[in-house]
DNA sequence: TTAGTGACTGTAG
DNA sequence: GCTACAGCCACTA
């Protein structure tokens, strides 16, 4: 069967993140079918920057809309720098309207409320 | 091979 | 309302 790794899922559900979206760890881990491995989602990420992968960790952020992956960058305003470019504003490291921001795999465009 | 760590979340006290 | 603990899977030493 086409069992895929719990990376390459994370991987897979964060490329379907649109432009000026993001989403959070636990949302991509429940998606996977293993919430409470949502330590596992931000591994991942660490990761995909080594495998070169095109995977918008930037737009995967903590349940609060923290910036907390940040620090795994580049450098710790890529990050923020990547966001503000396609319109999310970040103050002191946190997503401003994160809630209204937050995409669900499978809602297509629907604004999460 | 075994043990520890890791960008988190949810529940309980 | 805040703090503390347990759980998940994969990778590295």
């Amino acid at each position: 069967m086409e069992e895929k790794s719990f990376f390459e899922k994370v991987y897979e559900i964060a490329r379907q993140i649109p432009f000026g979206r993001i989403c959070t760890y636990g949302i991509i881990a429940k998606h996977i079918g293993a919430p409470q491995a949502a330590r596992m989602v931000g591994w991942a990420m660490n990761k995909c920057g080594s495998e070169k992968l095109y995977v918008p960790a930037h737009r995967v952020v903590n349940r609060k809309g923290l910036l907390t992956g940040k620090h795994h960058f580049a450098n710790s305003n890529t990050m923020r720098e990547l966001l503000e470019s396609e319109g999310i504003e970040i103050i002191d490291d946190q997503i401003q309207n994160f809630e209204k921001l937050i995409w669900n795999p499978g809602i297509k465009d629907k604004r999460a409320k």
